[in-house]
DNA sequence: ATAAACTTTCAATAAGTTTTGAAAGTTTAG
DNA sequence: CTAAACTTTCAAAACTTATTGAAAGTTTAT
């Protein structure tokens, strides 16, 4: 397969399934070229190669520094500026995870536990206080584990792997 | 606080929760009403519940059972059909990471195995080659650890809190 | 057989999200 | 200062996904 034929499928790949897990597309066409980048990219070229315009670059690769994903580089002599990003999936994986944590865990226990204290007492009531904290604890247990992910040093998940197996 | 006013809150939280996760809004709000109720629910109490028409019901009823998470009851001497959950959280998580695993890692894992025999020998096949066999053994880990975690029986997570915690 | 009760489908519509592109804003060089 | 180089913004357009509702289909009772 040619280079440019894979970068190109790579780059579809990795924009799909970003788009499932709340990093929206462009975002992550983009992280994944600079990924795969030897140098520093600038609007301009990243605008080429995903074929997307001054607008949509710009405002998704500010977001991609908003969370930590992307850097801006200055070349010297040069008046653009150029982007980079740490190469380390790693970093990608935990960032996205401390995002949706803040967006939807966090949320969802907020309402659980400002459901708690329902009054009444009927066998609806009962169900619902049983229920809901239940998934209480249960989101609250999803927290702990993505707590850990997100504040872990490299190959936790490699030694997560053995831990389980073992 | 008033059941009433407790139901719609957790309802509403649960419908924004699933479409973050891939799981629509009307069916995580169908699923989260099923975990509640003390009895079966037919079409017309879900729809009369949620302000929703019948074809959006019953699309989502049946993707539900489709997912496993809901089942259809008959009550004697009723012609309509009822529906229930197994009011088990575990078995939700479960089958959201098996479907998110089918939908996107698997996916992923195809378009990263295909591209790895890109030809040439430039620093840029170099880089390209790297980094996605990086991303190809990090999407092959977190494969594994789905894979365990929906296998699982119940109180895995619990379970793996400890042992990562020790 | 047929009529009532109930379920399913799907084209049209609505709602939500992303992308564009041109205009406005900012910075730098001379 | 001012013109060119570059960046940012945001309303409108394009695209995607969810929902409606009415019509078609199915099942059951008589």
């Amino acid at each position: 397969m040619k280079l440019k034929e894979a970068k190109e499928k790579y780059i579809q790949a990795w924009g799909a399934l970003g788009s499932s897990w709340g990093v929206n597309r462009t975002m992550a066409q983009i992280h994944a070229l600079l990924l795969i980048s030897t140098e520093p990219l600038s609007t301009e070229e990243i605008m080429e190669e995903l074929k997307i315009s001054r607008g949509n670059t710009n405002m998704n690769m500010r977001a991609l520094m908003g969370w930590g994903l992307a850097n801006k580089v200055l070349k010297p002599g040069e008046r653009k500026e150029f982007f980079t990003t740490d190469k380390d999936v790693w970093e990608l994986a935990k960032q996205v995870a401390k995002e949706r944590k803040k967006r939807e865990l966090e949320p969802i226990i907020d309402v659980l536990s400002g459901v708690e204290d329902v009054e009444g007492t009927g066998k609806e009531v009962e169900e619902f206080k049983k229920m809901t904290k239940e998934l209480k604890t249960f989101a609250v247990q999803a927290e702990d584990v993505l707590n850990r992910f997100i504040t872990s040093k490299h190959n936790w998940l490699y030694k997560l792997i053995l831990k389980i197996k073992g």
